[in-house]
DNA sequence: CGTACTATGACGCAGCGTGATAGTGG
DNA sequence: CCCACTATCACGCTGCGTCATAGTAC
């Protein structure tokens, strides 16, 4: 005896599932359209329905995403995870993206730290300069 | 007597625009394209001729784009410089903009800092797991 | 029967990169 | 005539939003 789904396992439509992970219905349906979320069952009428499973994958891909991560990293994942069959692989990947992820931000902060400080001297010298004499050459701005 | 040159006026090809400003070709029509480099004039054959002006122009446009404003602000700016045809008034909306500008690179900055604590935070938990009895169970990753 | 939800397809955004193809300058 | 440079499409990328149109559930 071999069932396929001992347990009545809850489904619902495309429109909880937003509700539940907060993702709209379109970018539900784009994760499924570019491999994200495989195997999404439909009913007779050609409507998707979702299990518990596809809840917890989407959730998953959430905080990924929340954590600044784009859909082809979690691709990565996702595909690590399903070749390796082990979460422990999946997650020394994620580990060392995660690690990655770390050094990028710390650089983008340090980018925006620099462009902020930037731009603060030069609102300096555009205040100087409109406060000043110097009126429009007819060259235009530099 | 009204020449509409009265000096020479060194003109220039696209290439020497692009090593003099550093953009590529593809990015100096594309500004042409999308009417940030207005009346660009051409020779017999259909090619570009570029002088002091248009130079002078993309490279304010590249100081802006490199102070993280972005094309429809830098648009924006040229407008008011058009219409207001005063340094001035432009410098007065560029202060304005690079103000907003600050404000929201100081957001960013924020996000990004509590994402890296998040980040790590989560490697940690990550890491944990990896060296943690708990093996796959089936159900894939949290 | 209506009406709310859904499926599919396609275009749109920023800011160009990257070809393909054809013409031009020297 | 050759070769480098150029002009003009036009599609690709990210991550969906936003119609339009048609079908489905209740």
């Amino acid at each position: 005896m071999s069932w396929q789904t001992p347990e009545p396992e809850d489904l619902c439509g495309i429109s909880q599932v937003c509700s539940i992970t907060g993702l709209s219905a379109r970018t539900v349906r784009y994760y499924e359209e570019v491999g994200l979320l495989p195997g999404v069952r439909r009913r007779a009428g050609g409507r998707r329905i979702y299990g518990a499973d596809e809840i917890e994958r989407l959730r998953f891909i959430g905080r990924l995403k929340a954590l600044g991560l784009s859909l082809a990293e979690v691709k990565e994942l996702n595909a690590v995870y399903a070749i390796g069959g082990s979460t422990r692989a999946m997650l020394t990947r994620l580990d060392s993206v995660l690690e990655k992820r770390l050094g990028e931000l710390d650089a983008r902060i340090g980018d925006l730290c620099t462009l902020r400080d930037e731009i603060a001297r030069y609102r300096d010298r555009v205040a100087k300069r409109t406060r000043g004499g110097r009126r429009g050459n007819g060259k235009g701005p530099a």
